[in-house]
DNA sequence: TAAAAATACTCCATAGGTATTTTAT
DNA sequence: ATAAAATACCTATGGAGTATTTTTA
């Protein structure tokens, strides 16, 4: 395993705890996010052991979020959507805009 | 596979990208996250594969970044960063700080 | 008792190591 | 020839589905 040289959860883990906060649901996470509400439930637990800390607090038919999980949720889903703009950006203007002979998209260059 | 509501590449691969970049060297960059220069060059071909972009090239016995790698290296690096301090900071913040009773730190509350 | 979350399985994809090969100096 | 990166092969871990169980409104 990488030695986590930045200590984050993994990124599928991130997504899942964003969308469940922004829904205060699991279900309507998973639905989002295209799996099970039974894999969110496993991802915001591995968030929660990561850190420590509980970040919802579960009312059998509903969540809600721990003070923990609100900082956290206000603190990294704007990051995460910044990242992805990063990411974004330069798909959106890949081929082409590299500065340099179009040879050099090969995986060998002199 | 979550439905990639952020369109990143993996926390792994970044990690790997990230300290590659600041190295200039797949070598470097493993020895610094604990892991062989084999599974730093596979993530890299990771990301670069996900941006469609190659980030580095490849000069035999040494590496250099492309254009696309600088942006994405200085797009990137802080916002990891930032997001690390984040969740650095709630970890060290946590236990007896969730502003609710103890027994709020078991599974089930009510 | 119904609706949502948790969990016990299971399976597959991705992370990662070792050893070897390729590339450019 | 040497030093670094790429790759073929293999194993281990984590992501994810299904079905069932638990929880509280």
């Amino acid at each position: 395993m990488v030695a986590r040289y930045y200590d984050l959860p993994s990124l599928t883990a991130l997504t899942a705890f964003e969308a469940s906060a922004r829904h205060l649901s699991f279900k309507f996470a998973a639905s989002e996010l295209g799996v099970t509400s039974g894999e969110i439930s496993r991802q915001i637990k591995a968030v929660e052991e990561h850190l420590g800390v509980p970040l919802f607090m579960r009312r059998g038919t509903s969540v809600i979020l721990t003070s923990a999980g609100k900082d956290i949720y206000s603190g990294l889903a704007g990051i995460l959507a910044k990242a992805s703009d990063v990411v974004t950006t330069i798909k959106r203007d890949r081929s082409g805009n590299v500065t340099m002979p179009p040879a050099m998209h090969s995986r060998r260059c002199g």
